[in-house]
DNA sequence: ATTAATGTATTATTTATATATAACACTAAT
DNA sequence: ATTAGTGTTATATATAAATAATACATTAAT
């Protein structure tokens, strides 16, 4: 995997998962992979994948049964208020800095808008 | 300062004073602060403040007269290049990350607009 | 020459991340 | 009971980032 730097790598790893959750490549109530096979599939150490994944479960995005395996959350609420948590998220980053660096409303749209254009 | 934890204190420094540098707050040829003068501001150690300077001098953002202080580029157009790489960047993350959780470019679009209307 | 302000460097310490390695604990199937 | 697969914990090590404290080096003004 590409993990940069400027994030811990477990926190990039959850962002990832993350993502899987909210496009439905990982189904409400649906197994996640051992943590030692995502350990292995993320190429990181057992302990990393274990901090990532114990993180989600402190944040209701997945749950664990010991012995057996962790599964995605059955309640789908929290999966759409995820994706739009993670939306919003984006968004104000975006625009915050676009404003930070000297640009107006009006020129950001233009901006996405020849970007999406592309 | 709130700095966050999931980045380096010198890389949001750096972005910080690259805000300043774009946004015409500092001026091309103008003196920066010192660093102990900026340690102070912000809040961090002195020799955190040294790694955020020498590395703007290494992106040539700033330049350093040992003994007198350190100063804003004059070469306007490496901080036009600066302001457009920034953006670049802020619509690059912003784009692909709502990609990656399933928006497609119309409701990107339409996304910023009802963000920028509030 | 001295002084004050500047950038720069050194050494030691602490904390968070990540790794390596090994073990423990639980569950389901045999 | 045993086994294989799961989550969980523990110990030691390495590295990067940040801090603290101190000192050195250069410049401009006095």
């Amino acid at each position: 995997m590409n993990f940069n730097t400027t994030a811990p790598i477990y926190i990039q790893i959850m962002d990832l998962i993350k993502r899987d959750i909210v496009t439905g490549v990982l189904t409400p109530g649906g197994r996640v992979d051992s943590v030692r096979a995502l350990s292995e599939k993320f190429g990181v150490n057992l302990n990393t994948m274990q901090r990532a994944c114990s993180e989600l479960e402190r944040q209701g995005i997945i749950y664990t049964q010991r012995g057996v395996g962790s599964f995605v959350t059955e309640d789908e609420k929290v999966i759409q208020a995820l994706k739009q948590a993670m939306s919003e998220d984006l968004i104000r980053i975006f625009i915050t800095g676009m404003e930070s660096i000297g640009y107006q409303k009006t020129d950001i749209l233009e901006i996405v808008r020849k970007e999406l254009m592309k």
